[in-house]
DNA sequence: GTCAAAAATGGAACCGATCCCACTTTTGGA
DNA sequence: TCCAAAAGTGGGATCGGTTCCATTTTTGAC
């Protein structure tokens, strides 16, 4: 493979002067230019990517942690990423938490990006506190994170606004008439899945219509977790008329459980769900759910750590609001 | 940062001692080995990745090209692989060339990972040509390639058996009692597509029951493509009582439409779908479809590449059978 | 035509590891 | 106790770029 001092032999110019025409920055004479251009045609040249990194100190990686990659939410955040960053001219590398074990694993996995020696890195949080967050951003600036909102990050965290996410399921399904309402919620140690429900039955209650206890599930925002928060609220014999998921995959199986049970959606039970994945046209009902602007944060969030990262200025919004998607999968209240 | 030499000042040792010591490799006596544990811990030393990629020539990333990253399938893939190679110690750069315009286009996205001084390339194959492929393969000799067969590839290329696949969906729908059968394939131009759909239609025609060509659509393996081919099925007023779709997305989309138009999934139609994704279970109803193993085969192409890129000695195999997965989207013919 | 400012240039130093090699020390069998 | 083989060692060369700086060349206003 050819070197840059292979090229600046050939062409007959120094290697600092190769160096600068393919960065582009600094001047070369168009004179230099063509003729390095042709030698790097002719030796079919390519800069070996290490040695840059070594010595400009920027490895042009950007790490991105993931709690999961179980369904479409985080997919949906990957492929955004991905595109971003390619755009850009970067790498991203991924690391799935998914099977630690504990929250030092969890740890383990952002060393796992740390060591690595990213130049950023995007942290999709969910159930990290914010303290330990706050613990890694401080001994690492290029950090950014997704869906949680701290004020130890002020512009480095981007969210959506779940606390108005919640309110408007409450409210969609009280105008369809809805009295007796179940929920099943996420993990309500996560702080996205924690917002939406307390907004949730906080707007329920104050339209006079509060949740029964036994009418709340907490579950968790996995396809098993769904499961078993179904079988639980089913088996409850809570009589409801409308259930509020926290996610469209807990939302999809407990369509799915009714169908099998054989109670109709929505004649006999409105189903609502959250995110808006990208399956949400596709369940039988499509899936009403509350639109969570998942890729536009996802590309803000990159936006910004590139920003942070590069001084670039790419454009970037740090909070987001969702809104009402009714497809058919929720309807009016038959008593 | 502290640097090797720092360390092997407070040590008292020679650089070279240790690196060894890091690497494991070569020996160093247990005297040194303490006095160098103890300095990487008092200078909080980590080694740095870049430096160590530049003098090693080896930069411990693996790059995977695919060609899509919208729905489970691929995500299934992803994980999969990720996994594999965290545990190995390595990283996994990505590559989507969903946004590709032209062939050449997808090239660029490949030369994305290559520029990027990957050791080791994970194809996801599927529009690309075998010729293409190999002659990638030629000049880059740590590349695999995962769901598609080409002699040209020995030992490099991971598939499924489709064939059987095809046909094992052929004789599941003739075992119910179906005559009057539709098939919705991927695009024919993909190797894994073609490969079912032909063997499928072989199949039925075997069985005595060839498919008119009215009931053959070509469609895609995207949400969107499902869309428009489902809606030429049912518009073509092509009267059948099965439909196969050419995968689960697809056959998600199906029984989404026949749920708004009324007709009963599997009482008047059954559908049945390809690849058993990691929603299957929780359509309504839930998917029967052709089992493929995807998990299996990208983890055994991962271990090969990992094999052949370094020399590890992890199992693997390159050849994978699919088997019915019968849930409750096919039922009897009931005329 | 003059001259200061701006543009262009070449090459050495550097980034921080690995790896090789010549050398020293330890080991264990006779 | 001796000695060959094995184990352990230190440090310099190397990987292939970027970056800095002193120097040369070009530019353009007067």
């Amino acid at each position: 493979m050819a070197t840059v001092k292979d090229v600046a032999k050939l062409a007959g110019v120094g290697s600092g002067t190769v160096s600068r025409y393919i960065s582009g920055t600094g001047s070369v004479s168009r004179k230099s230019a063509e003729k390095i251009a042709r030698a790097i045609e002719q030796l079919n040249y390519r800069p070996n990517s290490m040695a840059r990194s070594l010595s400009s100190r920027r490895s042009d990686l950007i790490g991105v942690w993931v709690p999961s990659l179980e369904g479409p939410y985080y997919h949906m955040m990957i492929r955004t990423i991905e595109s971003a960053l390619r755009l850009q001219g970067k790498h991203m590398i991924l690391a799935n938490a998914e099977d630690a074990q504990s929250n030092d694993d969890r740890l383990a996995h952002l060393d796992y990006l740390i060591n690595r020696d990213c130049d950023g890195i995007l942290i999709s949080s969910s159930l990290q506190s914010e303290f330990e967050l706050a613990r890694y951003a401080e001994k690492f600036p290029n950090l950014v994170v997704i869906n949680h909102r701290t004020d130890e990050l002020a512009g480095r965290s981007f969210s959506i606004d779940h606390d108005l996410g919640g309110r408007l399921a409450a409210r969609h399904l009280v105008e369809l008439g809805h009295r007796r309402v179940a929920t099943i919620t996420g993990r309500l140690s996560a702080q996205d899945a924690r917002q939406r429900h307390v907004a949730f039955l906080d707007e329920m209650a104050k339209l006079g219509h509060p949740l029964a206890p036994e009418r709340i599930i907490e579950g968790a925002f996995s396809y098993a977790g769904g499961e078993s928060a179904v079988a639980a609220l089913l088996a409850s014999g809570a009589d409801c008329s409308a259930v509020f998921c926290g996610n469209d995959k807990v939302a999809m199986v407990l369509i799915a459980e009714l169908h099998k049970r054989g109670i109709r959606v929505p004649d006999e039970v409105s189903v609502l769900g959250y995110d808006d994945v990208d399956f949400t046209p596709f369940t039988a009902p499509a899936l009403s759910t509350i639109h969570a602007p998942i890729e536009e944060m996802s590309q803000s969030a990159c936006h910004q750590l590139l920003n942070l990262t590069y001084g670039f200025d790419l454009p970037y919004r740090e909070r987001f609001e969702p809104s009402l998607s009714v497809r058919q999968s929720t309807g009016p209240c038959r008593p």
